[in-house]
RNA sequence: GCCGGGGUGGCGGAACUGGGAGACGCACGGGACUUAAAAUCCUGCGAACGCGAGUUCAUGCGGGUUCGACUCCCGCCCCCGGCACCA
């Protein structure tokens, strides 16, 4: 190692030692505060990538930081193993899932260590491991028995590519959230957890979450997607049962010239049969049966419908109105049949043009009029009722409490309340998870596996294949057994469980991680809980934070755990980006694929540089942390990721930034190096009172102490922090130890002091380094057993301000003057000032502003 | 369309509660050391005008409030992310 220094020897030597002394195993200690620091588990792809690195590392200073401000800090890390590309891998490679993760944890392990990562090892947990999934088995034992797990025939996501079922939060924008390939509907059986139940608390919890981004909580909100309104009974002439709709606008009631189903709605056919319009009927639902339902359902997608032939009548004008079917509406939601309103609904609106129904205004803008027959789009907005009897000119507002209240009474309706957000469904056709401990008996029915019989082992001799449904149908050995009721021969649910559910308790475990009679020990569980800092990826704001949300409130009703919420604070860290390189002809290319010319090397075509998109294997733009490590060792990598953006935006990768991070470190080595003879002797503390030459230095170093005290704690600005710990080192650097006889001791005293609280303060960002030079420097305890240094408020104030002298707003001029200078002396001496004075020949002073200790304004009467 | 986050030098980014815009770093220019280069050190670095002291302009655009606005208010433009026929 030529350059620089030798990191490679340093991080390996205080890895050790770090290992060796257990320096972070931790234990329930009643005396202390705790706190509880956790990043997102990785899974276990094969090697840790630049967004591991940078979300680890951000937690790393923070766990680090929170040990020497003295906190019993808990910091685990281990792994979510399992997961479709395990098995992916297993038929690639032709190996084992099993054999595959093993191998890619204890690969990662070493490289999360080589980091320097403070981990308590001693918690690791591995959620395919037996002693875990057993636990994961247990709660889904205790959920059945709870009714919040349950089985259905349903429309459900499935992914050609994984050939799985997927839950709603895993399709974005109708693609896999892994593979991003259209998904399609389709029936099938499989396993729900009823999050529903727990829709509304998940929702006002939320507001009882200060430390969490506004944006997640948005998306949070806008997916549990709550709507007040009302259910409506429209009676149906000849039937004794209404049609049922869900609104949130019963002010528009009097304009509901028609009525919609769902295709999928049992009565789209029962109600055309007999009418003229019954084939007609058949023929559309048939036909939406066959179409793929998500493009049906798009936004963009044509409003299509056909009349069943039947009407209802709307229950406050007692007009018969007819009954359509429409593409638009959806079953899952609310009741699966809506009034239209076309005057006051675009959709309605579109629908009853294209099929010339009627419209009706209900209600109308506050400040103009409309005119139903001559509208080329619908009022949507609030507004005054208008055709719509003894409501009539009441606002659209109090009208819906009006009507609501009119429907309770009347037996028409009553006010409901619903949800976007679906039950969750866990059930995946793949062999790599965890097996939902269930067992089918032709006697007995569904069978839940006696928690005596827990775990359900996952068999290892597997065929694995993409082809021909589960795996695991497949291991008769798996599948048959007797049922535990009445002995008699019966099958094992062969399905596993999404590895979200694994996911959703994990940071509870970690609490008590070798827990061998339930998945918490609620005495460690409720010492830990909750997290008081989570810090991952917002890729999760909506898949793992609410699954995790909700298996806490669970786990809290089965008396398990004393808190509601799992997260107190979620720092979601922004992507590590990098510029791309684009053919038009080859697509993304690699550095060293393009030529010097920016032409790529294969068909000489102009590539297109210079798009800073996130690191990605497919775009080819990935850093691997190895190289980082090979070349500029883990703290030059950490201080690169912590320095280069505050950690919630977007890292940019920049070569020459990581470059500059490492000189910054190597200039920290020098300063010690070159005064180290001196530095190692102790010094005489001499008291700020009688401190003069070294006084600015000192000064400063408490400064920086304040600053990156703050910085870190409060708003994780560890970039402007490591920015204020540069510039205490360039003072350090530039200042004179001899200056007058006399002066030695003192500027040696604070010289001393300054590199002390530099090595201290940088440690959690650079942690083998500073140990290192610590160490060197003969101080005689490893560093972070050190206690993070205070400050002085008293030594922090300069004696002296810096007044800066506006004429009309614009600085004119600065005038040093005594800290302790008052408003009146301020003033004069702005007054006095030659510059000042200048400014102001042929003015009138109308008005002296002065902003005391800092600034003061001399506003003039006019032009000269 | 709705919701959220942004827009500051060549670049990443600073700026407390309305008070010196551009901390710190990168890149770049000049200089020292060196036979030379690298490394290191010193120094300059928003733009325009000026020999210079300095002056003017400048935080997406246009207005406003204020002694004073990157910061507050009104109206627009652009970028990123999320949701999107949810009745």
């Amino acid at each position: 190692m030529a350059r620089g220094f030798d990191f490679k020897a340093i991080e390996d030597r205080w890895q050790r030692s770090w290992e060796e002394s257990g320096a972070f195993t931790v234990a329930e200690d009643p005396g202390r505060a705790k706190f509880y620091l956790l990043e997102m588990y990785p899974y276990p792809s094969g090697r840790i990538h630049m967004g591991h690195v940078r979300n680890y590392a951000i937690g790393d200073v923070m766990a680090r930081f929170l040990r020497m401000r003295g906190y019993n800090v808990l910091h685990p890390m281990g792994w979510d193993a399992f997961g479709l590309p395990a098995e992916n891998a297993a038929i690639e490679h032709r190996t084992h899932p099993a054999k595959w993760t093993t191998e890619n944890i204890a690969y990662m392990r070493t490289q999360l260590k080589r980091m320097g990562f403070s981990y308590d090892w001693n918690r690791e947990i591995t959620c395919s491991d037996p002693e875990y999934y057993k636990w994961g088995q247990w709660l889904f034992l205790k959920l059945y028995e709870k009714g919040l797990a349950y089985k259905k025939l349903s429309a459900v996501n499935w992914c050609e590519v994984c050939q799985t079922v997927l839950a709603n939060e895993q399709v974005e924008g109708g693609l896999c959230w892994r593979d991003e390939t259209p998904v399609v509907q389709r029936e099938l059986p499989g396993w729900f957890f009823k999050i529903t139940a727990y829709a509304e608390e998940l929702l006002v919890g939320l507001d009882q979450l200060p430390g969490w981004p506004d944006r997640v909580k948005v998306m949070q909100r806008n997916w549990i997607g709550k709507s007040v309104g009302a259910e409506v009974r429209f009676p149906l002439p000849d039937r004794e049962q209404p049609l049922t709709i869900f609104t949130t606008r019963q002010d528009t009631l009097f304009g509901a010239t028609f009525m919609i189903l769902a295709p999928e709605h049992p009565l789209a056919l029962t109600l055309s049969k007999g009418t003229p319009q019954e084939g007609k009927a058949h023929a559309f639902v048939q036909r939406m049966k066959r179409e793929d339902k998500i493009l049906r359902t798009a936004a963009d997608a044509e409003k299509e419908g056909v009349f069943t032939g039947a009407y209802a009548i709307n229950p406050l004008t007692h007009e018969r109105i007819p009954i359509w079917i429409g593409n638009f509406v959806l079953l899952e939601y609310g009741t699966g049949a809506i009034m239209a309103v076309p005057s006051n609904d675009q959709r309605d609106f579109e629908f009853a043009k294209k099929y010339a129904l009627p419209i009706r205004l209900a209600v109308k803008p506050l400040d103009s009029d409309l005119d139903e027959t001559d509208m080329d789009r619908a009022y949507e907005e609030e507004g005054v009722l208008v055709n719509s009897g003894p409501f009539t000119a009441m606002a659209s507002q109090q009208a819906r409490e009006a009507i609501a209240d009119f429907l309770e009474r009347e037996g028409i309706g009553t006010r409901a309340v619903n949800y976007r957000l679906r039950d969750w469904g866990i059930s995946r056709q793949r062999y790599w998870g965890t097996p939902i401990p269930i067992i089918y008996c032709d006697q007995c029915g569904t069978v839940p596996v006696p928690y005596d019989d827990l775990p359900v082992i996952l068999p290892q001799d597997v065929e694995i294949s993409m082809k021909g449904g589960s795996p695991l149908g497949k291991v008769a050995s798996f599948v048959n057994v007797p049922c535990p009721r009445c002995g008699r021969p019966a099958k094992r649910e062969t399905d596993t469980m999404d590895t979200f559910v694994d996911s959703s308790w994990y940071f509870l475990r970690f609490a008590s991680p070798h827990a061998h009679d339930g998945p918490v020990t609620p005495s460690q569980v409720n010492y830990w809980m909750p997290v008081d800092q989570y810090i991952g990826g917002v890729e999760h704001a909506v898949l793992h934070l609410l699954y995790a949300r909700f298996f806490t409130k669970v786990i809290r009703d089965l008396g398990l755990i004393a808190v509601d919420e799992p997260f107190t604070r979620l720092l979601t860290q922004g992507m590590v980006c990098k510029e791309t390189h684009r053919c038009p002809e080859h697509g993304f290319l690699l550095p060293e694929e393009v030529g010097a010319d920016r032409r790529c090397r294969a068909c000489g075509r102009q590539v297109e540089i210079g798009r800073i998109e996130k690191m990605s294997k497919s775009k080819k733009n990935i850093i691997d942390p190895e190289d980082l490590l090979a070349h500029y060792g883990a703290d030059t990598a950490r201080v690169f990721c912590l320095f280069a953006a505050p950690p919630e935006r977007d890292l940019e990768w920049s070569e020459q930034g990581v470059e500059g991070s490492f000189r910054f470190l190597t200039r920290i080595v020098r300063l010690v190096e070159e005064r180290e003879e001196l530095l190692r002797c102790p010094s005489v503390p001499v008291p700020f009172s009688r401190l003069v030459a070294g006084r600015a230095l000192y000064r400063k170093a408490q400064q920086t102490v304040k600053r990156v005290t703050e910085d870190v704690e409060k708003e994780f600005h560890f970039n402007t922090a490591i920015s204020a710990l540069m510039e205490l080192a360039n003072e350090i650097g530039h200042f004179d130890l001899v200056g007058m006889p006399g002066e030695e001791d003192e500027r040696r005293f604070a010289f001393t002091y300054a590199v002390d609280v530099l090595l201290i303060l940088l440690s959690p960002f650079a942690p083998h380094l500073c140990e290192e030079l610590w160490e060197r420097l003969g101080r005689d305890r490893s560093i972070f057993q050190m206690a993070w240094p205070t400050y002085d408020s008293a030594v922090i104030k300069a004696e002296e301000i810096l007044m800066v002298v506006q004429v009309d707003g614009k600085v004119r001029g600065r005038v040093f003057l005594p800290a302790d200078v008052g408003e009146e002396a301020m003033r004069e001496a702005a007054l006095a000032d030659e510059r000042v004075t200048a400014w102001l020949q042929d003015r009138s002073v109308k008005r002296v502003v002065v902003v005391p200790q800092k600034l003061v304004n001399i506003v003039t009467g006019g032009s000269r």
